[in-house]
DNA sequence: GTTGCATTTACAATTCTGTTGCAAATATAA
DNA sequence: TTATATTTGCAACAGAATTGTAAATGCAAC
């Protein structure tokens, strides 16, 4: 495991730190976004300053991409492998639980093309759907 | 003009005040969503607190929707006539410019259905699409 | 028009989110 | 082991948003 993050550093010409390693051992345990809140309980050894460079410096190497989240900020997912620092891949839906308030990145699932009214050129798009999550759908 | 606004506050079981009035009245004569930040620029007469509250007040009697936006905190723009305290009838397609940054609802189009993977349930989805709009278009 | 009461507002204080500058600490390569 | 560029922690700051409370105001009943 400790392998596998030192090396997803190293690719991205990052040094390996321990704030660093610990912030993406954490995205690799959970299978929805975080935002910077949660990280900086998780991490509780880590100055809040330096969790926010974290993220930051992660966002612009194509490690994680941004979610777009309605409430608290923002919230970071990591990449999947064909991401770089120059071109993200993240045209997939994002869903936010209303039961759990988690969200999840739905790699299967792209955002379908919209044709606008004339004069608006379309260049990215972001889909967010509110609803309940397979977890809190069987408990409930 | 100020009798329409007058009626839409009062429809809504709301308190006829200057700083309603020309919170509305603002949202009227705007195409555009708008923010906190814009609204107490443009109602200088107004505390801060009390135009936040204007517009939670609004939000959750249906007077106006939340607009995702990726910056700068929520925006909101007026629900159309079938907006009511129970249910909101936004399944439309909002559009962010990164020349001017508005932020337009664009109603005649709506948001396709998704089809999400087992387990998922969607209950509602807002879609933001970022790139230029018919204005800053004709300019370029 | 005046009165009474519930709603709404302004003000102060506080919390949360995010950024910047700089000195001390540290990862890495030589 | 050492040199150096990167990273971290701390302090301070700026902006977004919320809460409590007393004063002001809308509105309905008289």
């Amino acid at each position: 495991m400790q392998e596998r993050v030192a090396h997803i550093l190293k690719h991205h010409q990052l040094r390996v730190t321990a704030c660093r390693k610990q912030v993406i051992t954490f995205f690799l345990t959970q299978r929805h976004a975080i935002g910077h809140a949660e990280l900086e309980q998780e991490l509780e050894d880590f100055d809040r300053v330096t969790i926010y460079r974290t993220l930051n410096t992660f966002l612009e190497k194509g490690i994680v991409h941004q979610v777009p989240d309605d409430v608290g900020g923002a919230k970071y997912a990591l990449c999947s492998d064909d991401c770089d620092e120059h071109a993200h891949q993240d045209n997939h839906v994002h869903f936010k639980c209303v039961e759990c308030h988690k969200l999840t990145c739905i790699e299967e699932v792209g955002i379908p093309t919209i044709t606008l009214p004339e004069g608006f050129v379309a260049m990215k798009a972001s889909l967010l759907i509110k609803g309940v999550c397979e977890t809190c759908g069987i408990t409930a």
